[in-house]
DNA sequence: TTGAAAGCGCTAACAC
DNA sequence: GTGTTAGCGCTTTCAA
């Protein structure tokens, strides 16, 4: 077992000094190029690697970015975390895990430990049992650069990248109703996530704009999962007066209403309608395959890694709290489309 | 903008030296209680976090594992990493995720990275795309503690937790046979992955317990996509004797095989049983669910990272590659199932 | 163009 | 029980 190589052992070999290595192996523009082939060519062949972390903390700098996620589980996730280390690589940054299992302490904890590890900027995407956010705020003033994406919290002064959750809705609703949809029931996410409340505001905008019907019995409180999906379609189908579709505040909730449909024998979208919202991967390989919002995950990823580089780089400059609203894009599929071309599967 | 708050600095405001903060911080038994609480306290107050890249240099150990997957998207990889990081967690060590997305020149890169980065140890899933060894080999000499997970290779002296996959693949085609099948084809994965050739010998070696033919014609030669299942059928259906069913090396070859089945309108089960591998998070949720064989991620996880710790630890002590073989599941659902009981969604 | 030397923040062996 | 000191490997100012 080869103990770890060192500039010093480099030096040593060479007859000169870990500066002058130091320097060669970083080009700098002051090293004769005949000292620079040399050294070079030894730390090849001596399978040298940079110590990263005496590196780190000679320069004060890590180049780690930490990414605070609730679950690597989701698609939804995992695909944004491609698109936070494509930037993240191009620009010689690493990037820090950590789940957060969508846990308030957790995400405190495993903001510490992002902190600990010195890391030089913050993504994180808040967790749903979150409600205090002291803990980001004392990281923003002792000068940690941070970002949200996806759940963002607003008024802390912290920049955000999220898409425009209302349009989203909005459009998602206004879809059903140009299928021919009349009464449409809503299976909502916790109200204190913003994006939930803003998928709710847009849902309401667009019954408003089409003369439609709100009615309180067709908002179902759910919590994010299969099972509030089938709640709700139970809760649903108690009332006098039924829905005869729902946009569901994201796939979770979209799948178990189908599901509870199909066990109902509910013809979808014949009788009824669903339109969910993540578009995760499952939406499409259904039966009938979901109709869904898609987040522009991977464009979410780039853009809030980007926004983070340019944070740090500013650093004393302007701090500009800046916030990017990603448009979403529908996807219409069999579980909503009753008008025209049903493309099987 | 708070700079950066040291023991340091601690030690002057409170009028002792680093060294004792140190202690005091790390719970040094010889520390008087008295101490230990002033600084404590002064640390909370002042919002001390201890610079781990100090910590790490000074100790010539990061506490930190790098992880090597093929991609984060996967719901497979994101649940394993769910078990990694339980375990390494618990043992005080943070996680480096790197993903190759499948590629040899990046998972070269990764390693890299994650030597530089200094980590205590690497679990690796190897890419696709991989088919020379060196740069593990080049790692393992140079005493980097190293586990294979999932995707491994023999020969290699580098220890590995994987499934059985020959027996995972012989039940799920056993299974297949019992529901009344006989004339079973398989999509088969690239046969360099040692996972993907021992399916294919535990699918030979369940026909020929039960002495059913086997046929070339009846082994498409995929690459693990949606796309080469649908091709799979489009072969097999061309063939003048057809089979009646096929076990697909993963689940979305097996996923690719129904939608074309769904195309062609032929009924599953009845005329033709198809079983998946991985039990993908879709899986439940098709229609007809499809039939999996679970490769037990969690635990695949946890039992990898502590393969790994015990690693690290032992060290100097006996490397003893050691190999861990877990069992898989079988997950029979609609797909497979047409003799009793279908469970309908 | 290169060498010498200091120091990033922390820890631990050695004193007292 | 606490202070002193050296050093982890790297970078960089200053000097030559």
């Amino acid at each position: 077992m080869n103990k770890k190589i060192t500039i010093t052992d480099l030096a040593e070999l060479l007859g000169t000094t870990p500066g002058t290595v130091s320097r060669a192996l970083n080009n700098h523009p002051a090293i004769s190029d005949a000292m620079k082939k040399k050294v070079h060519a030894l730390a090849d062949k001596m399978h040298y690697k940079r110590n990263q972390i005496a590196s780190s903390l000679r320069l004060g700098k890590s180049y780690t970015i930490g990414v605070l996620i609730p679950s690597a589980d989701i698609n939804f996730f995992g695909s944004v975390v491609h698109g936070i280390e494509s930037v993240a690589n191009e620009n010689g940054y690493r990037t820090l895990l950590f789940q957060t299992n969508e846990g308030y302490k957790s995400e405190m904890e495993g903001l510490e430990a992002l902190l600990s590890a010195h890391v030089d900027g913050v993504l994180v995407s808040i967790a749903k049992e979150t409600k205090d956010y002291g803990h980001f705020t004392a990281a923003r003033d002792i000068g940690m650069p941070l970002v949200f994406f996806d759940r963002a919290k607003e008024g802390l002064d912290i920049s955000s990248v999220v898409i425009d959750d209302f349009n989203g809705a909005f459009l998602a609703t206004e879809h059903l109703i140009e299928q021919g949809f009349k009464k449409i029931a809503h299976i909502a996410g916790q109200q204190h996530i913003k994006a939930f409340h803003d998928r709710f505001n847009g849902y309401k905008a667009a019954l408003k704009k089409h003369k439609l019907p709100f009615k309180k019995q067709w908002i179902f409180d759910g919590d994010v999962s299969i099972n509030s999906g089938k709640q709700a379609i139970d809760h649903f189908f108690k009332q006098k007066e039924r829905p005869d579709a729902v946009f569901a505040v994201e796939d979770y909730s979209a799948l178990g209403a189908l599901k509870e449909l199909k066990n109902r024998k509910v013809p979808v979208p014949q009788e009824f309608g669903v339109f969910g919202f993540a578009n995760e991967l499952f939406a499409e390989h259904l039966t009938p395959s979901l109709s869904s919002v898609d987040q522009q995950t991977v464009m979410m990823g780039k853009e809030a890694m980007s926004l983070l580089l340019s944070i740090i780089d500013a650093k004393k400059g302007q701090p500009a709290c800046k916030s990017i609203i990603l448009n979403p894009l529908l996807y219409t599929r069999e579980s909503s489309q009753r008008l025209s071309n049903h493309q099987s599967i």
